[in-house]
DNA sequence: AGCTATTTATAATC
DNA sequence: TGATTATAAATAGCT
């Protein structure tokens, strides 16, 4: 319909194709909107042109989900089923992994272990000495650790106060009235020897515990 | 185009509709295949008529799914994202309850304790020491009541080998010859009290170790 | 379903 | 690009 009839075929030229696709976009465009007036139908159209611009007519009556909606339920064709199906048995098999677990730290913790035969319950008796191994030996090192740092800080303290002691001796006399050595000494008295607190020699003495 | 001109609304007409869908329906399919071949375009076009029939075209070039991706990559928005988007929510959920589960099963086993402070230290002791506890106590239920159903297979065995040399020296001069005392004799001799397999007296008695 | 008078879409051209 | 126009194509009303 026009000047000249053409073949259907492709546009070899570029800037004609472009043309011809713009106009019979906006024609299937107008064609769309008019069979969902005339005829209550429902419509969905997506282009894309060769260049990569989007047109598209949905009818106002509905959505693009819902369109795809029914044509799966027409077509029996499945477009997001598939990905939803993976998904669904992630889920599944995450949810199964979790049970047992929760099952294995109940057993683990002595609660429901009326279900589990002689066997089982020696298994776990060994899994729970062992933890429990692990756990004192964590600890008795804690201690070890805490023990010899005090013992660091001991000395440090010890030291500390030597040498405050001389400071005093040495300086204490020259300035009687300034009141600072005397608030340490005070401070430094209220203290026990363990308590008082310096940036360690050592760094790095303190860890977590 | 036709013989009259028509205005752009509702046909009231039901059966005139119908016709004028199924020809325009026609119309739209054929322009939506020039296009494509004509301009390179890629085309998803999808009717459905008032009376519920689906009609459809899609460019031979590509496929609805890669049309709706593109549609959703090129317009923002989202089809089956959100559906997926709940799904994935949950995957993400329940994968962290597990990693948690899974580091509190290492810790009660003894494995990974370094990176526990004092204070988690103890209360895994407690937790461990009340499972072994639990596991423990059953175990020595379960003794208890091998011990007991040891004994009772005992005394049925006691019971029942009385019986036997009863019935030896009742019947056993009258069948010297058929052999068959004698067999049980023998299995009799060779068995341990203990190993001496009968019903037991009381049903139910065995009961899962 | 066909037919055809008429309207509409659009190819070529400016 | 956008407007014009001659012509092809689509289709409304009729059988």
């Amino acid at each position: 319909m026009g000047r000249g009839k053409i073949e259907i075929k492709r546009i070899e030229n570029s800037s004609n194709r472009q043309v011809t696709y713009s106009k019979r976009k906006n024609g299937i465009l107008k064609k769309a909107n008019e069979i969902t007036v005339l005829c209550d139908a429902q419509v969905s159209l997506i282009i894309f042109s060769s260049s990569g611009k989007m047109h598209n007519y949905i009818s106002p009556s509905t959505t693009l989900i819902d369109i795809l909606d029914r044509y799966q339920r027409t077509s029996g064709k499945t477009l997001w089923d598939a990905k939803h199906e993976n998904l669904s048995n992630e889920i599944d098999r995450i949810k199964k992994e979790n049970d047992s677990m929760q099952i294995e730290l109940r057993h683990l913790k002595g609660e429901d272990i009326t279900s589990l035969n002689y066997k089982e319950l020696m298994g776990f008796e060994d899994a729970l000495e062992s933890g429990l191994k692990g756990v004192r030996e964590k600890q008795m090192e804690v201690h070890r650790r805490f023990r010899r740092n005090g013992k660091i800080l001991e000395d440090e303290n010890r030291e500390l106060n030597f040498l405050l002691q001389q400071h005093l001796a040495v300086e204490g006399v020259r300035d009687l009235d300034n009141g600072f050595d005397q608030s340490i000494r005070d401070f430094n008295s209220q203290m026990p020897p363990f308590a008082f607190r310096v940036q360690p020699l050592q760094p790095n003495l303190q860890e977590r515990m």
